[in-house]
DNA sequence: TATTGTTATACTCTATAACTATA
DNA sequence: TATAGTTATAGAGTATAACAATA
């Protein structure tokens, strides 16, 4: 395994480009006066209207942290808690109809952004890319399994 | 390789990377009870001695905010100011030789855990990825200047 | 006056532990 | 007893504004 440091290694790149991605957010993020995870938060309300444990889980924070978490995106009316018919201690996390528009807003404009971030690569390229980062992430969504 | 049913977007496929990659430090981080943000911290000082207003920028954070995140690195010990010689306004922050050491550790950890991410993709595959990603952050990096 | 850094203050985010309500 | 969620509490991280020291 004699290998030569061309350039920064894959790993230092990854990271490079994944905090430039987390910084791109952040600033997207701030400029509707929403933090990171509130996007996450709302990215992943897109499509599924989870329970708050699922919701923990899927951010990876502690059950206690969400609550507060949801407070506030509750407070500003971007979504809110469902009660559940079946369980009573349950509720249901949805967005709103304005949770969404912003989201559709910010999604925009993060696609805008990342997109003239990867226009330094030919199409082909950026085919390719897809494909490999496609492939490690299928990979990671298996192993959750 | 057989077709596959929908690949997801180029962005969101980046973005999902990039989340598993910060949650993949951040657990690391945690195991040595550092945050995220500290590890940076160290991984910067690697191989500089900035001034407290340029680790502000590579961090993309406020000066006063770097008070209190040296403030706190100081006190473990990971961390320590030194005071300029030209001008005395400003202090160098310099990793001491146990944050170099935890540094070390860490770093190596983030390697291995990075690389059996990848591992998913054949050698070749990673040195693709390796270009592509090396090529979007290059571009960043003279963007900056 | 301008720049470097700190302090005061307030808020978000996070975890742990204890609690309530329901199962 | 076990589970879903909240509350109490504590601490990190962050920003804005005001400040002190130096240039």
């Amino acid at each position: 395994m004699a290998e030569k440091t061309e350039a920064p290694s894959l790993v230092d790149g990854l990271f490079q480009l994944s905090f430039r991605l987390q910084s791109l957010l952040g600033r997207i993020a701030a400029k509707h006066e929403l933090s990171l995870v509130q996007v996450r938060l709302l990215g992943i309300l897109r499509d599924r209207q989870p329970t708050m444990l699922e919701l923990a889980r899927y951010l990876d924070l502690e059950k206690s942290s969400l609550s507060g978490l949801v407070d506030r995106a509750e407070q500003r009316g971007l979504v809110e808690r469902v009660a559940s018919a079946d369980d009573r201690r349950t509720s249901h996390v949805r967005v709103t109809a304005e949770g969404r528009k912003l989201s559709r807003v910010a999604e925009q404009q993060v696609n805008a952004a990342v997109s003239e971030l990867v226009a330094v690569l030919p199409r082909a390229e950026q085919q390719k890319l897809a494909t490999l980062v496609g492939t490690i992430v299928e990979q990671l969504l298996a192993a959750q399994r």
